[in-house]
DNA sequence: CATGGCGATTACATCGTTGTAAATGGGTCG
DNA sequence: CGACCCATTTACAACGATGTAATCGCCATG
């Protein structure tokens, strides 16, 4: 089996010097049309492709950038990880997706470039990060934040206006007549994470409405799958009185709490509505079909790339950006849409 | 910011030559304990990471695995990858994940490693690849494959008896006396990708009951999406006489019939029974919940892991190997469990 | 015909790491 | 006391690519 031809043997069997190979290959002007075909000729006869740890030793670039979420199970961020491959391949990159398992060691692990070594730069979905930990974090990765508001500055941001998200959720229930709106996967304290952000758009809304902020309605879950919708809706029931409303900050856990419901012979949006937040393709499937908040998701997708080349190619641009990207409310069978 | 240290740097600080911190970094057993102690404090003192380019270039490896599937945005791929990272993780191996659209094009590339360049070795799922490609693969580039068989042998495989699998659901729809069982996104003839194993075992099952193996039954589909198993079930619903059971060939395709099944009025398990394959998440918790194939994923993962892992280590082993994994099938209320 | 200019090409060094082979130095053994 | 052994450490080169600066060769100009 011969060994993977290096720019050399290209060069040996074109006649010409490693150099004007890799000028070739980078598309450098001054290269007559003549070697350019013989390069071309040899690259092709040879089948030679760039290394591309040689190419980064050289000039620390390597076309490829790294997509870092918390977990690829959460449909929501496969949904996103398409998106911004699609983005990216658009402009000629190549994307590397990594898990962090909503772990903190791991998305610093991501920060800190370790496991992105091979990345021009990253685009980190962060859920357990500490304030502190971004304002620690190595300038030289380039970084586009999603979802999660920096809390410290100092890194490009891309999400969606996560406070009027849940507001016009919450007034979309408050429409319908409904006024005990329990929150599941919310947090009445601590820091602006999503689910802060959110249930602060919540209580907005029912003050606005007139109504109490209750926090006993505010319920938190431990993650933000079915089975905690499920557990967290099953728990909701048995209040007295009732909740007329979930308002479920994802929408696995508005799925899960559609199952519970109907275990308990509940009618959903009969007896109660439910609303979830994503948008992902299970929620336009679902008996009943679900309604969301839709994050575009595409847009998402693409101001993220846009800002991470920029900030590839130009470092040291001050300039921050904090880029809010549109939102709607998508009403679907579990509030009588 | 000062720049990333180098292992020069490291050696200069503590008081060594550069090899003599290679030597420590890379576990070398003649290194006195005084020597190593000054070298890792020194490693310590100016947050010193390997570059893993440099390491590649010299010693062609990087500790790092490709997993390549088709779409993170199939539950069954996202829950694959997080049993494959863990897997990895587990043995020191960090995961980069690659989709590869189900495009042929693609998964060529990720074959051919123009992908995976980083990468030790690659576990690939492929669903567009020709018999012929797997025989021109790059053997430099150690490979696993996972799900579709290699027609052609010459790369490791692990996947279940798909054929088996098929045939165990069929004979549970026919134990609950179903007779006219439909296949959503099955294949009667073509290559001996897993939609035809699946649609095989159907027909074993079939014939071995004495039933007729009706090709019309068993309907292609486009892709397995909730969209896909919706429109080929509401399809299938004209049809007359009309199934009593639909075999669907994962569980996105089901959960779309279950939808579309509900939007005509057919109940499940009542009118007609539907099963799938894969025990993704959501199908615990669909109204009605899914009887559905359920493949060791943790299994498969592990033995892609170990498999690979040990091509790496060994590539000129010659021994191929298969491994099947187990799987059950999992009765739930879409077949009255 | 000498000179200058410029496009095309090349020699060389270097990115960070580690394999090879050689050097160093302390200790043992005859 | 000298020779040798072996653990430890080091010098050097090389992996593949490309930036820098120098060189080459051709043509226009005076």
């Amino acid at each position: 089996m011969a060994a993977r031809p290096r720019i050399k043997d290209v060069a040996e069997y074109a006649g010409v010097s490693p150099k004007t190979v890799s000028n070739v290959i980078n598309n450098f002007e001054h290269v007559s049309e003549r070697t350019r075909a013989a390069v071309q000729e040899a690259i092709d006869a040879l089948g030679y492709r760039v290394n591309i740890a040689g190419r980064q030793l050289r000039q620390g670039r390597t076309g490829m950038i790294t997509l870092a979420v918390p977990e690829l199970d959460v449909a929501y961020f496969a949904e996103l990880a398409k998106h911004v491959m699609a983005e990216a391949d658009a402009r000629g990159r190549t994307v590397l997706i990594h898990q962090t398992g909503a772990v903190r060691e791991r998305e610093l692990a991501a920060l800190h470039g370790f496991d992105a070594q091979f990345s021009d730069g990253l685009i980190l979905s962060p859920l357990a990060l500490r304030p502190r930990d971004l304002a620690t974090r190595d300038r030289r990765l380039p970084v586009v934040l999603l979802g999660e508001r920096p809390a410290e500055g100092g890194t490009d941001h891309v999400g969606i206006d996560n406070v009027a998200a849940a507001r016009e959720a919450t007034e979309h229930l408050l429409s319908r007549g409904r006024r005990r709106i329990a929150v599941i996967g919310g947090a009445v304290r601590g820091r602006q994470g999503t689910d802060r952000l959110r249930t602060d758009g919540y209580r907005e809304a029912m003050e606005t409405a007139g109504l109490p902020f209750e926090p006993d309605l505010v319920v938190p879950v431990d993650a933000y799958h079915w089975r905690d919708g499920a557990r967290a809706a099953a728990a909701l029931m048995e209040r007295d009185p009732r909740p007329d409303a979930l308002l479920c900050l994802n929408d696995h856990l508005a799925l899960g709490a559609l199952r519970a419901l109907h275990d308990l012979g509940r009618s959903v949006p009969g007896d109660l509505d439910v609303i979830g937040f994503d948008d992902i393709e299970a929620s336009r499937f679902s008996v009943p079909s679900l309604t969301t908040v839709a994050p575009d998701k595409q847009q998402i997708a693409r101001a993220a790339v846009d800002l991470l080349l920029e900030r590839i190619e130009a470092p040291d641009a001050v300039e921050l950006r904090d880029q809010v990207v549109g939102h709607r409310v998508i009403v679907r069978e579990s509030t009588g849409g």
